[in-house]
DNA sequence: CAACTGACTGCTA
DNA sequence: TTAGCAGCCAGTT
């Protein structure tokens, strides 16, 4: 593939990063790499990421802490499924509490 | 070769 | 306050 994925190597360290219960947004972490207006390249990193079982997608969501990107997964409510399964509640794929579970790697980093 | 879409965000009306 | 629009990078058609 290429050598140059280090802007996506990123975006994989960091989601991997991710605590349990905890979810990130796609501005947190392109912020922390130093792209904040490419967090569109956030979700290809993560479109390319689900392939990777070693990369938690599902904790990453948007900035309103809406589930944007739960269609691209298996099923229909798997990502939700899988935030529920960390104590995250999630309602009509939006992130309870988000606030809360929030994990920003510029400030916890 | 050129244009559009896409897992987004921030600003302006 | 809420709603709408433009900007960004990369890949696909």
């Amino acid at each position: 593939m290429k050598e140059t994925d280090n802007f996506f190597e990123k975006v994989y360290a960091v989601t991997r990063l991710v605590p349990f219960g905890r979810v990130t947004t796609y501005g947190a972490i392109a912020t922390y790499l130093g792209a904040a207006r490419s967090a569109r390249m956030v979700g290809w990193a993560m479109n390319k990421a689900h392939n990777l079982e070693d990369v938690p997608a599902h904790r990453v969501v948007n900035r309103k802490g809406l589930l944007t990107g739960k269609h691209h997964f298996d099923g229909t409510n798997l990502m939700q499924q899988l935030l529920e399964n960390e104590g995250i509640k999630v309602i009509e794929n939006q992130i309870i509490d988000f606030d809360k579970v929030l994990w920003n790697p510029s400030a916890e980093l």
